[in-house]
DNA sequence: TGTCAAATGACCAATTGCAAACCAATTTTG
DNA sequence: CAAAATTGGTTTGCAATTGGTCATTTGACA
């Protein structure tokens, strides 16, 4: 007798199949709020008005907002935190990049730039990495084997620890040729995907290789750190 | 040492800025303090004031100051020590922008980046030249050979050589990261340099290693390509 | 009148933030 | 040297906020 509340996922398994129109309030409110998604009104990250809020700036119901964010959160734009809130994911990165460098870099060809510059980098952090530098390695290492199941997270930690490995090659203009590097790798498309993609299991591999490769550093053995890179 | 920026917000975070970390206050506080330490408000060094000052400051509860510093932490931007503060930690030697790169690289760290790029921009140059780009390095070879007594040119067709070797590699990435190398290379640091090393014998020597890697390349010979790169 | 989107209201569970107290290490002071 | 003060580290309890869920009512329309 009413069909309110909220679409159980449970109860109904399909209901996705119908995208667009949920009722009239439901679909304006849905196309208002996904363009403002697309537009960069909201940008990757920001966090939406609260449901309830929502529902009194559109002098309408919480259930009539939370069907909204249902569509928008089917569609990917939107992901919501019990307790937290409602924060936009859609990071468009062809929004003013156009003839950005960013843009124009294809996943293979960022893949062959980091073949190409990482192998040396660890050479020199081999040799040249402090105790200090070290440390933080290992300190960014176990944060990073504390992300299983946080990709975000996972992501934020793994540019870091390679950006320390950078610093710790004590060469500035690998540094700043590596930057450049993570600065695409960290808007790429591709890496987005990855991080979508992403499985507690491959993270586990992950984690070996950037496990073996800080032993390697730390026993300053050039031969294996540069193999474990190239896997 | 103090004044830490704006502290305002007036109760609304309305207009978001940049979220995603944690709560809405730890986020917006922790962008804050991240942003005072990059741009030098607080340097390397620098004791951040107290825990409990500095919830006072942002009107928050020290709690939540706690978590925007254990951010910080796990990025390497502060460091805390029990019973003494929390320091800036925070080499902006190593973010410097690209104009002050050059004043700080040395002429073999310069050497060391140039071998990481070099021999793999070689193999993809081998790779993807078109008959046009294997044209345009000859005709630049032929210039380069015409330059024996003429140091100043000598260093520009040399310059024009290997950026058309980067754009023949088909990877605007390593293209673009050679451009950054380039920068380096020409600045007026290393005029007096080239002065000093190149003898007309010398330019005869970078000028068969030029011809042969040429050479190498018109007969798509990779190995050949890379051996040359490297003498 | 029956149907169904919309609205209403209540409650739950997770998260965040606040407050207060206490501990441990370090620095300052007497 | 010893006590006091300062500082980061930790724990606990509580309240507010937020998304998740359910039951029921309202109102337009066929």
């Amino acid at each position: 007798m009413d069909s309110t509340g909220a679409e159980a996922k449970e109860t109904r398994p399909a209901a996705v199949s119908r995208l667009g129109e949920g009722g009239r309030h439901v679909g304006q409110i849905t196309a208002q709020l996904r363009e403002a998604i697309r537009s960069g009104i909201y940008v990757h990250g920001d966090q939406l008005p609260a449901e309830r809020e929502l529902a009194e700036r559109f002098d309408t119901a919480r259930s009539t907002i939370r069907k909204v964010l249902f569509n928008l959160e089917s569609e990917g734009l939107i992901e919501r935190r019990v307790g937290s809130g409602t924060f936009v994911k859609y990071d468009d990165i062809s929004i003013g990049a156009a003839h950005d460098i960013v843009s124009r870099v294809s996943p293979l060809e960022l893949i062959e730039a980091r073949l190409a510059v990482e192998p040396h980098m660890i050479r020199l952090a081999v040799l040249h990495a402090t105790a200090n530098e070290i440390k933080m390695l290992e300190a960014i290492l176990n944060d990073l084997e504390q992300c299983r199941h946080d990709k975000e997270a996972f992501s934020r930690h793994d540019s870091m620890f390679h950006e320390w490995l950078a610093r710790s090659s004590k060469n500035p203009l690998m540094l700043h040729l590596y930057q450049q590097i993570n600065a695409v790798r960290g808007h790429d498309q591709w890496d987005a995907m990855k991080n979508k993609i992403l499985s507690p299991e491959e993270i586990d591999e992950y984690n070996r290789q950037h496990r073996a490769l800080f032993e390697a550093i730390r026993r300053r053995d050039i031969a294996d750190a540069v193999k474990q890179i190239n896997d």
